[in-house]
RNA sequence: GGCCGGGUGGCAGAGUGGUCAUGCAGCGGACUGCAAAUCCGCGUACGCCGGUUCGAUUCCGACCUCGGCCUCCA
């Protein structure tokens, strides 16, 4: 099955055929590590997990880099702020993110380098350029000489001209031209900073991407993704630099920008105050449920966010599980992947299809009799792996409700031992008394063949 | 202003030149002591105006409207 992957490079959908299939190599540009993260920055390692996992399955071996930037000027800010050195704040929000990115299934990459570990390679390619004339050195600061590489601006359909005049950019006077950016800046005494042919100082934003992707995956990759907002400058600016850098050898074949993540219609951006940190998310929610909900647009389209949505996506996870919970007695057999699944994975990552498959599937397995009830089990857990969905087991996810809330399973089950006895004395005032009372704790109640289950409403 | 991307049933959200998305919610029925869960059934959605076509939500054009980027941004 060929994967189909919509190219920002050439604004079309594209078969994709990596340069080596033996390795093939993606990067993703991964957050600047000085506060917890909000929900929005959690969507492009959602989303590129899926992505990863399809290659994975397509290809022998994925190499896939996702940085982590530890050297940047927000950090500075809030490490001085807070009165503690940089590395404390970087390793602190650098684990915070792992950790719960983790929570939202998120699988490791393959290689997570960080800027400040690929300072000598920096150097190594600012001098390169600067030696070939791209870049130039003007009071400790190098700067990227745009109007040197001809295509710039090709990724995000900009003008070259129109950006070198630079009506709307603050005009540094060290700058040869207004669309020139920073490749190195000079760093004092209070600010971290390494030795360099041009003094202390620490790299600008763009050229670390350029040099980890390099370094850890080669001078041309097969993907480079991240959020539509970094088309530019950001991609455009690593490109301009690799491509110099590399004598003229493409940077990255595949480019693919995920849409912004909304909130009441507006995006969610840390400059707008309107963020909904996934740390405090996780306290709340379970982190699959914000997976789901992460996954139930197409990727390259804006995604709003609401507590309504998010409570279709508990009861969408509720339905699943109520399935595989009904198959508990059928043995698990090793996972398939449906093709329909894997389809509209391969249609440009068509999670809401997958999705709307999965529903087909949990159908299907709550229908299936005798023996197919196994197929129809291992279908959709391996429907649902695919995702990084329905990989627990239901019963947690029916009884655990959601992080904070503390229920007494024994409690619960004293109680139903009670309703027990009164329904068999027919008390049924007293029956219905205690599941009002149970209900009342956020404890639901089904009465079956097999006795009384109870699982955790989740909100 | 330039460059992008949208506007689909109560809500969310795919997709397609001509019988079906899907989910959540809702309604009717079955089942149940009553519920819940489950099952069966139901609702004739594609911003506006033109054009092409036997036929357009889908293609083309204009318009209205919403959002993103334009050197902090996933």
């Amino acid at each position: 099955m060929t994967i189909s992957l919509y190219n920002t490079l050439t604004r079309r959908t594209e078969a994709f055929a990596p340069l080596d299939p033996n390795r093939v190599t993606m990067y993703v540009c991964g957050p600047t590590v000085y506060n917890y993260i909000h929900i929005g920055n959690a969507r492009p390692p959602v989303v590129f997990d899926v992505l990863a996992s399809l290659l994975r399955r397509h290809f022998p071996h994925l190499v896939y880099a996702r940085n982590i930037t530890d050297v940047d000027d927000k950090i500075n800010t809030a490490a001085a702020a807070a009165g503690v050195p940089i590395t404390e704040i970087t390793g602190r929000y650098a684990q915070a993110y792992r950790d719960d990115i983790a929570k939202l299934g998120v699988a490791p990459p393959d290689v997570e380098p960080h800027a400040t570990a690929h300072i000598a390679e920096i150097i190594t390619m600012i001098q390169r350029l600067v030696a070939s004339g791209h870049a130039y050195h003007a009071e400790g600061h190098v700067l990227f000489h745009v109007a040197s590489y001809p295509a710039y601006g090709a990724l995000s359909g900009r003008d070259p001209d129109e950006l070198i005049a630079g009506a709307r950019v603050e005009v540094a006077p060290y700058k040869k031209d207004a669309g020139d950016f920073v490749l190195w800046k000079p760093s004092d005494e209070t600010l971290p900073g390494w030795d360099s042919p041009w003094g202390r100082g620490r790299p600008g934003w763009h050229i670390e991407c350029s040099a980890m992707s390099e370094a850890h995956l080669g001078d041309t990759i097969d993907i480079h993704a991240g959020g539509v907002d970094l088309t530019f400058p950001h991609h455009e600016n690593e490109i301009a630099q690799s491509v110099c850098a590399h004598g003229g050898k493409p940077f990255a074949r595949f480019w693919l920008h995920n849409g912004m993540l909304t909130f009441e219609g507006r995006k969610m951006s840390k400059s707008l105050g309107n963020v909904l940190q996934l740390h405090e998310l996780l306290k709340k929610h379970s982190g699959e449920a914000l997976r789901l909900m992460l996954l139930r647009g197409h990727y390259r389209q804006p995604l709003d966010w609401s507590d309504a949505a998010l409570t279709q996506s508990v009861r969408t996870l509720d339905g699943w599980y109520g399935a595989l919970r009904d198959l508990a007695d059928v043995p698990t057999r090793e996972p398939v992947v449906p093709a329909a699944v894997e389809a509209a994975l391969c249609d440009d990552l068509n999670t809401p299809q997958a999705l709307a498959e999965l529903s087909q599937l949990a159908d299907a397995a709550r229908r299936a009799t005798g023996g197919d009830r196994i197929a129809a089990k291992a279908a959709l857990i391996g429907g649902g792996a695919l995702l990084g969905l329905l990989q627990q087991d239901p019963e947690a996810w029916f009884q655990q409700g959601n992080p904070g809330d503390a229920i007494d399973a024994a409690m619960v089950e004293a109680l139903l031992e009670e309703r027990r006895a009164a329904r068999a004395a027919k008390d049924f005032a007293r029956s219905d008394a205690i599941r009002d009372a149970l209900k009342a704790l956020g404890v639901a109640i089904e009465d079956g063949a097999q006795g009384t289950r109870w699982s955790v409403v989740k909100a």
